[in-house]
DNA sequence: GGTTCCGATATTTTT
DNA sequence: TATCGGAACC
């Protein structure tokens, strides 16, 4: 039976498995895809679950564990559910399904409908979109006679500079829905601020008279108001208790009442200027807003952030249910969520619309239900505005029912007891998971690594395991910052093992890169005549060349030179690029650049993903990009330099994960006076602890076969992340080697770099923001080609397939023009005979070398494979040549047959087929 | 010997 | 900004 559930699953425990069933039973009790939202964390999650309800599909009469489920879960017999198979499967097929990510389903929901509020539908998402807002928020600042209030946060906010001020209204933005409605007044501090000086001098005259000990007696004496209120003996809550200032009050118990007098005004004055600072706080952040959403309108260009608040005050103030309906043309009726841990508050207001009705239809004649997954012992957003609270909170707001997943099918024997061990007595709540696999495993901890031995007895543990008959790719490294991970790639591509960085880092922070930009940065500040020489520092660094001689050769530079000609001439000079991909993907991006100006301020902006590199070897990458993954044998590293404080100026008291009760403004030794404050100080560092905890529990259970913790011996401020865990040295089980790999004789793709202008090793589809139209127009000609049935076209259905999906994309005369190229197509006898008695693979993909490749198109007999690929336009066919010979080689490596190629233009007066050599 | 003070020393995670 | 270790102090 399907009813409301919160399923708390531990790793490895089945979640995707049981999400994946939960959807498949909802489509055999009839439902519509277009009728359920399955929102996942990540893309790779979505893709994993819409793959998995395939291949339940195609294999259900293998699959008897798959047919159990759903019986369970649907009361069908098995015999029904073969029998509903195909008609399942083709709706599933024929319909949009909304298995997506939370966040490209608001991204959908703020595209549907942003005429509402003034936005342009065709945005574009970029990172550090609002990376220049301080000149322009100033600018307004000034017209509007508020650079006062600026200049007042300033001076009260203790030694903080205006760049961080802007950190602080990006914290306020994101949580401004949740925010409570309070009033803040200015206060005059100075009436306070002279009332406790007079105190601490009457203090300071009767601890002279008391004779008070030297120590009792500076403290008094400082006479800087801020230094004076962080003094640690404040911390005391009566000074009989504190051993400098014990004698004089014993003489002069008066001084002790003073004293707590004292602390009662500091409170006070710590309060009042809590309230003057959030005074002036929100009154600059309604100015603030405003710039940022005319910058917003003027670039046409969002964050992360930007479509959360649009969508929020879209949902919330501008269209009701039943427009949001229309505009997505769906109603949902069941609602799946993964990974719920993680969900922010603001993400869950976003959605509570459409789950409030649908428990406003619950239990009544339609059938609705929302199911939601997750592992608070794995939650790791926090600092994202991640809620794990959330998981219960709702559960018990909506009254639904916890099931727990407690069998691990992921890892061997040894790996589940020993985190059972671990964590046990660490997580409250934690329960044992029971180790459905049977084989033993293999764990070790290597306690005390000296911080300068760490890489090496890394190379140690990696040469273990390849003794041990384990392969490189069966390995990955696990560390706990990206440049960390850049570290070990770069300590072992010295010893000469390959090793794969998967980085969220883009390429404007790779160093190499970064250091080869800051030269051209140089040039601009030299053209104004403020040189900066250390801006060369890195790059001198990384050529091993003297400033000197970068600097003469840069003198034979001018700052309007094209950003391409000045990368390429500072490559060759310096020999820098060493056949590094990275280098030619920088390259690539400034070609389309006249200005340096507008080069350096793009890629400050850009987020363009590094370079995957085509062979194999071992894996490594931060935990947190290891969330949902597994592999054989794991290498948990330890951090390598030490951890940063958390730098937080506003700390919130949550009444529950959706309302926030109070704003406390941060300042030091606060908590010495003010008990809430104190209170609320300690809760959140409890759950960073929580946090920390979470993120080993994740980076333990990604293993399968086998775990290895190098544990380093640092004290203090660079102490082992693992020291909470408590670990003892172990090295217990055994060693599985790895398996005889059925290769395909995977040689990586012979292309010849023979200069850098060579675009075939680049990602092929750059698609280009400003022209999203032509995007989706050719998103919708795909799907269209992919759905047609080229001898028997219904063009009826297509149509509406077409509007079903699109029409809030594109126009109807789009539509038609679409409909119109497929005919032409299908009437094309060049075409049909070429795909005549063959077997017909649509949207085909392949993945080779840790590439994804999507072949439009493939006929193949027993001689032949024929690819085709689609375009909807000439443009740049060169590069559409060299795609499709791509494939091609591909292809013929794979299937090793004979191999043709063509590219299919789908003009929108003729059809062009071109064959590719 | 225990407490308190103060300067040195570190510097993230990402859809 | 947070934390630690060692100096300074009673």
């Amino acid at each position: 039976m399907i009813k409301n559930t919160a399923l708390l699953a531990s790793a490895g425990s089945g979640k995707t498995f049981a999400l994946s069933i939960r959807y498949l039973a909802l489509l055999f009790l009839g439902e519509n895809p277009a009728n359920i939202l399955a929102a996942t964390f990540t893309k790779k999650a979505a893709n994993e679950m819409r793959e998995r309800i395939i291949t339940f599909l195609n294999h259900l009469e293998q699959r008897d564990e798959i047919i159990d489920e759903l019986s369970k879960l649907t009361n069908l017999s098995k015999e029904e559910l073969l029998e509903k198979k195909q008609k399942v499967f083709k709706k599933f097929l024929s319909h949009s399904n909304y298995i997506t990510t939370l966040d490209s389903f608001f991204y959908t929901i703020l595209q549907s409908s942003s005429y509402y509020i003034d936005i342009n539908p065709n945005f574009s998402i970029k990172e550090n979109t609002h990376l220049n807002l301080i000149e322009f928020f100033l600018k307004e600042l000034e017209k509007e006679n508020k650079l006062n209030s600026f200049v007042k946060l300033s001076i009260n906010l203790n030694k903080r500079r205006s760049k961080d001020l802007l950190s602080l209204f990006e914290d306020i933005y994101q949580l401004e829905a949740i925010l409570p409605k309070t009033n803040y007044d200015v206060k005059n501090l100075n009436i306070i601020e002279q009332k406790i000086t007079q105190i601490k001098s009457e203090c300071q005259k009767l601890l002279e008279e008391a004779k008070a000990s030297q120590s009792a007696l500076k403290n008094c004496k400082e006479s800087d108001f801020a230094k004076f209120i962080e003094k640690s003996f404040f911390a005391k809550e009566s000074l009989f208790d504190h051993n400098h200032f014990k004698k004089a009050v014993q003489k002069e118990p008066t001084i002790d009442e003073k004293f707590k007098t004292l602390k009662q005004f500091i409170k006070q004055y710590l309060k009042e200027k809590e309230e003057t600072i959030l005074h002036y706080l929100f009154d600059l952040y309604e100015i603030y807003k405003r710039v940022r959403l005319s910058q917003i309108r003027a670039k046409n260009e969002l964050d992360f952030n930007d479509v959360l608040y649009l969508s929020y005050r879209l949902l919330y103030h501008f269209i009701n249910k039943e427009l949001l309906h229309f505009k997505l043309d769906t109603r949902f009726k069941h609602i799946l969520l993964d990974e719920f841990q993680d969900t922010s508050s603001l993400q869950f207001l976003l959605l509570k619309p459409i789950l409030e009705e649908i428990f406003a239809g619950y239990g009544q004649s339609e059938f609705r239900s929302f199911f939601y997954v997750g592992d608070t012992k794995q939650s790791l957003y926090r600092f994202r505005g991640g809620q794990e609270e959330l998981f219960d909170f709702v559960a018990k707001k909506y009254k639904i029912s916890l099931e727990y997943l407690e069998n691990n099918y992921r890892s061997y024997k040894k790996i589940v007891e020993f985190t059972n061990n671990v964590f046990s007595s660490k997580i409250n709540g934690y329960k044992n998971q029971n180790p459905i696999k049977d084989k033993v495993g293999f764990v070790e901890v290597i306690k005390k690594i000296p911080n300068e031995k760490l890489l090496e007895t890394l190379l140690e543990k990696i040469t273990f395991l390849q003794e041990n008959e384990v392969v490189l790719k069966d390995i990955a490294i696990l560390t706990f910052t990206n440049k960390d991970g850049l570290s070990v790639q770069e300590f072992l591509q010295k010893k000469g093992i390959k090793a794969i960085l998967k980085t969220s880092n883009s390429l404007k922070n790779n160093p190499k890169i970064a250091s080869l930009v800051k030269v051209l940065e140089y040039l601009t500040k030299k053209a104004l005549n403020q040189e900066e020489p250390l801006l060369l520092e890195a790059f001198s660094q990384k050529t091993k060349k003297s400033k000197e001689e970068i600097l003469e050769f840069l003198s034979t530079l001018e700052a309007t030179m094209k950003p391409f000609d000045l990368l390429h001439n500072l490559i060759e000079k310096f020999g820098y690029f060493e056949n590094d991909l990275n280098i030619l993907k920088l390259l690539e991006f400034a070609k389309d650049f006249d200005n340096l100006y507008e080069f350096l301020d793009e890629f400050e902006r850009s987020n363009i993903n590094l370079a995957s590199p085509r062979e194999d070897g071992l894996i490594i990458m931060t935990i947190h990009g290891s969330k949902g993954l597994e592999f054989d044998y794991v290498l948990l590293l330890d951090r390598l330099g030490g951890s940063a404080p958390n730098s937080n100026m506003l700390l919130f008291e949550y009444e529950n994960p959706i309302k926030i009760k109070q704003i406390f403004y941060k300042s030091s030794k606060r908590e010495n006076f003010d008990s809430a404050y104190k209170r609320v100080k300690e809760e959140e560092k409890s759950a960073q602890e929580k946090d920390k905890l979470n993120l080993l529990y994740v980076a333990i259970t990604r293993a399968i076969k086998g775990l290895i913790i190098l544990e380093k011996n640092k004290e203090g401020i660079q102490k082992s992340e693992f020291e909470i865990l408590g670990l003892k040295s172990i090295k217990i089980g055994e060693i599985e080697p790895s398996k005889e790999l059925e290769q395909i004789q995977k040689e990586p793709l012979k292309v010849v770099i023979s200069s850098y202008g060579v675009q075939e090793l680049l990602e092929e589809s750059k698609e280009k923001a400003y022209d999203i139209k032509a995007v989706h127009f050719g998103i919708a000609l795909h799907f269209a080609l992919e759905m047609v049935d080229f001898f028997n076209p219904d063009f009826i259905l297509i149509q509406k397939l077409l509007e079903n999906r699109y029409h809030y994309l594109l126009s109807q005369d789009e539509i038609q023009d679409i409909i119109n190229r497929v005919r032409m197509l299908v009437k094309k006898s060049q075409f049909l005979d070429l795909i005549q008695n063959k077997k017909l693979f649509k949207e085909q993909s392949l993945v080779f070398n840790e590439r994804f490749f999507q072949i439009d198109l493939m006929a193949s007999d027993k001689e032949k494979d024929i690819i085709f690929d689609y375009k909807s336009s000439k443009e740049e066919s060169f590069k559409h040549q060299k795609q499709v010979q791509n494939y091609m080689k591909l292809v013929q490596k794979i299937n090793q047959k004979e191999v043709q190629g063509f590219l299919v233009y789908l003009l929108p007066e003729k059809i062009e087929i071109v064959e590719v050599k």
